[in-house]
DNA sequence: CGTGAAACAGACCGACC
DNA sequence: GGTCGGTCTGTTTCACG
């Protein structure tokens, strides 16, 4: 397998518009998802390219959509929002009129900070940021008041044990550390 | 509660050298985490605030470590990580030396994104990135063979309804939309 | 907190090999 | 893809009110 030193995309055979990504994007990209801030003098350094090309790709990654945005990352303690909570949910009803009803409600919440809707088409896990279980509390009543949920549970998270935006690039096309 | 327009931070009786988040602070975060690329001369404009103040805040809660990182967010998708997945774990044995080993082995595995013990002391929910549902099963071998897991549960994600990285600062003090 | 300014770094974008 | 060099924007740090 070590003689295949590019990347193979899923898709590229139904999807014929979605472009390559090769060694270098992906060196580009790593980098980039650690830290947003490098300049192109020394990420064209880091990634042995000069710094043209390497300006040239990055623009190209950003037009196409691969680099979604660069953002900052806060300190959700630091922020006062320490608590981090699963919510798992199942639908009442299962018409589209319900979906769209959810979809604004949770839209609504900036505390809703992620949801997901999972195999079986009845499940639906979310996950909040909050300061602590009273500000959960109220955040629950909020929702259920707002879209109707049979269901419900949560689970308070202890520890994170590990979080990262890092999409793994380096697990595509081999096998990954492990 | 409308009447109260700061932000109270929790901990900040047991942590005294946390410093307090004002409302331009928020609206400064607020922008930064919508937008990293933002100079400090948009920024400024958009907080209404001098371009040297809201500078020197931004520096502040960079060394603060309020601001963590600011980093490029990818689109999984085109990426080739279309494929979300959470697994429900149940640890095998409860000592020291299992944690040791299962934090190990999931800073090992970059697809891998997120691991959250939550409450129960028992139950860790993870959530991976892979391609397709083949490198799921890779990563679910490669990841038993490594650390003795009991009722390991994978929940396939068929659509993200939303997904951001924004901590909530807005709905600290107050309620939010809802 | 605000202004202004100066010095420097980096982004951007040609032209060319 | 690599190099050169220009312009322009943005950062960083002053001094001062």
């Amino acid at each position: 397998m070590s003689h295949l030193s590019f990347i193979v995309i899923k898709n590229w055979d139904i999807c014929p518009d979605m472009h390559q990504i090769d060694d270098m994007d992906v060196r580009i990209l790593t980098q980039l998802q650690r830290d947003g801030t490098l300049s192109v003098d020394a990420l064209s350094e880091r990634v042995n390219l000069s710094r043209n090309a390497c300006w040239r790709r990055v623009k190209l990654m950003e037009e196409r959509g691969l680099i979604r945005d660069r953002v900052a990352i806060l300190d959700a303690e630091a922020a006062g929002c320490g608590l981090s909570v699963f919510i798992f949910v199942r639908a009442a009803s299962h018409d589209a009129d319900w979906l769209r009803q959810f979809r604004e409600a949770v839209a609504g919440f900036p505390e809703i900070v992620g949801v997901y809707r999972t195999s079986g088409d009845l499940d639906y896990v979310l996950r909040a940021r909050v300061s602590d279980v009273k500000a959960y509390d109220r955040l629950y009543q909020r929702l259920i008041a707002k879209v109707k949920l049979a269901d419900v549970s949560a689970s308070f998270v202890m520890e994170e044990i590990k979080e990262t935006t890092q999409i793994p690039l380096s697990a595509l096309g081999r096998g990954s550390s492990g």
